[in-house]
DNA sequence: TGCCCTCTTTGCGCCAGCGCAAAGACACCC
DNA sequence: GGGTGTCTTTGCGCTGGCGCAAAGAGGGCA
């Protein structure tokens, strides 16, 4: 057992909407939680499943997905430890999981029963107004990539899909920024809204240019402020 | 003044989230508002600016839009009577605006501070739920919209917009559905993530196939099940 | 060391959708 | 009824990005 049960207030503590809680609710929310590990590349639970629980990322990452019948997959959001996900479907608790939540590595996590935390939040209000933020600035960040999506070119999203990744996951060195995990060129795609090919191409170029050290699945930034003009369309 | 103080209770009664509540909940609500009209193609507010108000729209359309700095436009949502908006910005009071909402028709509605919002969340948390349901919903209906803009071709986004402007504001006639409300081809394009010589010549071509009938800034259905299977991509 | 598997690159051809420009249609207002 | 605004259509040429196919590059494992 990775995170046996005392160690769940710990990890609930870090998590970002639970950190203004009184350590009573804090205890609440470890008290209904269940350890759950899910190795690399498999599902914490599929688009349409109905959406009976929630989890809190603890170690490795993982992607929120949404797929097409034509088996194009489009990336939402990468999950980092000591995110929430699965909260969507939680809150309207007849309804399926919106999008399905695959391991990027291999992933321990804590999982709670939707219908456990939604009577929590009945009872502990304090708990919704830190969900409320927190889907509020989700909402925030679907509408800009949304709009990013629907008005920018190939380049720009991929130059922002860099930015954003080494933001969350960036690690100087001193050749610099490498992102510290490895996206392949199709996830990158899904990413940004294209294809593998499209990536492929843009990155080679940049490279060409300095901008970005490439390898199999790890990209270094090299330019990074090269990178923000692109995205800002500066060029 | 179209909506005297003593009705705003008679509004709020409408308004999806706020059904459930008590009628001291919704007296409560009904007296921080404030009426305020808008004409046609005037602002509510813009993205950027302080959040400082909800609305309620009560009579009229509206969009929320997005801008880019040159001059695009993306059409995030349209605002029917008795939709609540400007709440993503108010559970943030820090945070500016996200988007902006602009009337499409003279519009009348019920603003409140969201301040004054704020502290009534606090006070009487079934107002939350309600409002974590929204946002979960509009999430929802995000990343979908998401996922069609990045894997789906413009002619299925085209019929996807109409058919779910059918569904919101459609007329049934003789002929067809009439979509009851003024768009024009570039706010459709806007809807759609597309421009306005591409809706123009879709249109056109489905008009000689009899899937629409269209006129200035009005189109109609005639063959809603064909625009299903042109969005289902069945061809 | 050599094999295999997966990931990546790149040449090539193609086409969906863009965007200008100019003409046409409609609505409104005086 | 004629003039003016805005909205719409459509011809035309272009190009960004797609997607196949085949070759190349790692990396892991025996």
């Amino acid at each position: 057992m990775v995170h046996p049960l005392q160690n769940f207030e710990a990890a609930i503590r870090q998590v970002e909407i639970f950190k203004v809680l009184t350590p009573q609710d804090q205890q609440a929310i470890a008290s209904l939680g269940f350890p759950r590990q899910v190795e690399s590349s498999a599902y914490f639970f599929h688009e349409g499943d109905p959406a009976s629980h929630i989890y809190i990322l603890l170690t490795g990452r993982a992607k929120l997905t949404k797929l097409s019948p034509d088996g194009q997959q489009t990336n939402l959001r990468t999950l980092q430890p000591y995110q929430l996900f699965g909260a969507v479907g939680a809150v309207r608790p007849t309804s399926p999981y919106p999008a399905s939540a695959q391991a990027l590595e291999d992933c321990s996590s804590i999982g709670i029963e939707s219908q456990a935390f939604s009577n929590l939040l009945k009872e502990r209000p304090a708990v919704s107004f830190g969900l409320l933020e927190l889907m509020a600035g989700y909402i925030q960040e679907m509408q800009e990539r949304y709009h990013e999506l629907a008005t920018e070119r190939v380049q720009q999203r991929i130059a922002r899909v860099l930015l954003r990744l080494a933001a969350q996951a960036g690690r100087k060195q001193q050749t610099g920024v490498l992102i510290d995990l490895p996206f392949s060129r199709q996830e990158l795609a899904e990413m940004a809204g294209t294809t593998l090919y499209t990536v492929s191409r843009v990155l080679s170029a940049w490279e060409k240019q300095g901008l970005v050290a490439t390898g199999r699945e790890r990209v270094t930034l090299t330019n990074p402020h090269g990178l923000v003009r692109l995205a800002e369309d500066l060029e």
